[in-house]
DNA sequence: CGGTATCCTTTTAGATACTG
DNA sequence: CAGTATCTAAAAGGATACCG
């Protein structure tokens, strides 16, 4: 590490948790498709779409991990997904960054594409 | 792929523009740290900690490409990083992510260390 | 149907040295 | 001080085949 190897008031500050947890490609998705109501591994896959049962599977458990999500056998091979007190607090910082995707989304994209005309030129 | 591979709900929901653009190690924190004021390249080092000057780059010149911060340099060699106007629009949702991670992290770290000890018994 | 195992590709990030 | 270039390691994710 070249930088600063000692603390920062950012170093040890529970936004790296927050961070750590959603900072991937399918968990904020996951959450999200469980807000509502329980769900079942196959019903998440085709809610979400283009995500492998593989890849699936390993957001599930390391959101069980965290204590958000909870697994139900519910017959042989009947598997129920809900999220657990914990993780319904979570919904509401998850649907204010829905709610800014779909004001702002728009002007990202736009932004975007100016930027890439404009290197075309 | 073997799942899903035509459309769902969810497949071209702005939801996934949100995740694309916070799912990383260090933008969110980038954002956080600029979020009260405009800072240097060190000066957000130095906030941040652990991070290092190629993937700070990285990172910043990812969220110019959004639109959400802004490169000046001051001079030859000072160079500092603001939040665009509509980089700012994102600032509450973060603070309502930091804030569920100051309420809700403790719980979290406690579940999951509870899950460990009960996986050596 | 839900899940695992294996293999492979892509992405992300860290270390280090160098430049203006 | 800010940034780039190169190399490498590690992590994440996807394809596929297989199991109970």
């Amino acid at each position: 590490m070249q930088n600063v190897a000692g603390p920062s008031f950012l170093s040890d500050c529970p936004t790296r948790l927050a961070v750590e947890i959603i900072s991937d490609k399918w968990s904020v998705l996951v959450l999200f498709g469980l807000s509502q109501q329980p769900r079942r591994h196959g019903e998440l896959a085709a809610l979400i779409g283009g995500v492998s049962r593989k890849v699936l599977t390993q957001t599930l458990r390391r959101l069980q991990e965290y204590g958000l999500v909870e697994r139900r056998e519910e017959a042989p091979r009947q598997v129920e997904y809900s999220l657990t007190d914990l993780g319904r607090t979570l919904v509401e910082p998850i649907e204010v960054l829905t709610a800014w995707a779909r004001d702002h989304g728009e002007a990202i994209v736009d932004f975007q594409e100016a930027a890439a005309a404009a290197r075309h030129n």
